[in-house]
DNA sequence: GCCTCCTGTTACACCCCGTTACGAAGCACC
DNA sequence: GGTGCTTCGTAACGGGGTGTAACAGGAGGC
């Protein structure tokens, strides 16, 4: 797994420096935000295993941005806040981050909840997309769990079987993650031993229908003699 | 089975929160709802194993509400309130609930009744439509047992013929809940072996009746090598 | 008897999806 | 750079599941 990824999103700048340095001191590898729209580029652009995030953000109510991070992303969320009012606290249960912390917090403290989420994230299989009416969204791509359907960037609805929308659902769910074809058949569910070819039919078939070029996958590319990663843009291997 | 579902039913914030809070906890996967209009809401969305039902909301008894659920979808049910006395546990059990718990409650004691009341309902079959005067209801669809009539979500009666309503009663029993062939013929009473494709045809008939578009049915799903589902959100695997 | 409606059967077409085979590309080793 | 092995993309095939049109038998009303 390597060094664990962060990512601190606070929209006042000491507050945000000073998070950061004290958790890549503590040997994380984190990423700054300041806004909705840096989380996202942070999110395009790499793996994260967990957000630290700050409710009162200026321009949209972290509890917001926390709802939606977790309907679209799937992802470990820890909430800071001055407020430890009690139905505050629940408010950010309530919209699915896996833990919250009352600012001023003992920096040990922070330290402890955030291995404590680690840890609980990693004992979950990263395969997590069963949830009913799960809703996934990666690159512009939407997976809408109530209705079963998938949007392309575009907006159009796309037209998958029902294998292939499993297949997207698995790979919107583990976006930047190398996934071996035993791992993805594990996903689906697929019982008994790797059955030969099947897996790379099936990217195969799916890149068909939502590559623009499927013989230079953007989005769902190969990595040989490993498996398939949802649309990693290395080229902003940002340290 | 996979987790179990519970729809937690409280007017009271503080107090659904934290019900909320605890039962997810304890492993269940938790709908709150605040009033009668959310019931049916969650209910629509989603298979629900559990109702715990609060029987003091403000605008409807919950005891009413307790007598609709079960004429309308046959669902365990357990009943929450701050009043102990006997007449109003009675009231309870006459209208269907399955237990009923006096506030203030041990957690660990609802945790109990809770897993003996899922227990109980998972051992009785799930093919329970055979009741006398049933009446079933989901996503705007009737039935009523006494007059044998089918009402359309926009208030039209419907004519179909015997079997047709047989099936769709059996359907409408068990919404979101995914019937193999053999089920739905055996709820049906079709003694033998299951002959070929009875079953499909009276689909795709009942499908033309009651579907906007018979080709892409949004109430009455097929799950390939499964069965047919009424009207789920079919992110199946979700265990 | 004749007509109508209901319902199961059959046949056919279509789609989904795993398998197989073959060629191309990548990589190691010399 | 050449050789050979491995890995991957993909075209073609085939089996199985499902929708549906057509047909036939049966029940019931006239």
């Amino acid at each position: 797994m390597g060094i664990a990824r962060l990512l601190v999103v606070d929209d006042d700048e000491e507050m945000r420096l000073m998070l950061t340095d004290f958790l890549r001191r503590s040997g994380f590898h984190v990423t700054p935000a300041a806004c909705g729209t840096e989380i996202e580029e942070a999110l395009a652009r790499g793996r994260i295993d967990l957000i630290l995030l700050d409710v009162m953000l200026g321009d949209e109510s972290g509890v917001e941005i926390c709802a939606r991070l977790r309907r679209d992303h799937e992802m470990p969320i820890i909430l800071v806040s001055a407020l430890s009012a009690d139905h505050q606290r629940m408010a950010g249960y309530e919209v699915g981050a896996d833990d919250y912390i009352a600012k001023p917090f003992n920096p040990e403290l922070l330290l402890a909840r955030v291995r404590a989420v680690l840890k609980r994230a990693r004992r979950t299989p990263s395969l997590v997309y069963r949830r009913s009416g799960g809703h996934f969204a990666f690159a512009g791509w939407h997976y809408d769990g109530k209705r079963d359907e998938v949007t392309s960037p575009a907006g159009f609805q796309v037209a998958l079987s029902r294998r292939e929308t499993e297949l997207l659902k698995v790979m919107l769910a583990n976006p930047h993650i190398p996934l071996s074809r035993e791992e993805i058949a594990e996903a689906l569910g697929d019982e008994g031993e790797a059955s030969g070819r099947a897996i790379d039919m099936l990217v195969t078939r799916l890149r068909a229908k939502i590559e623009r070029d499927p013989k230079a996958p953007e989005l769902l590319k190969t990595l040989r003699g490993t498996g398939y990663v949802l649309a990693a843009d290395v080229s902003l291997s940002e340290g």
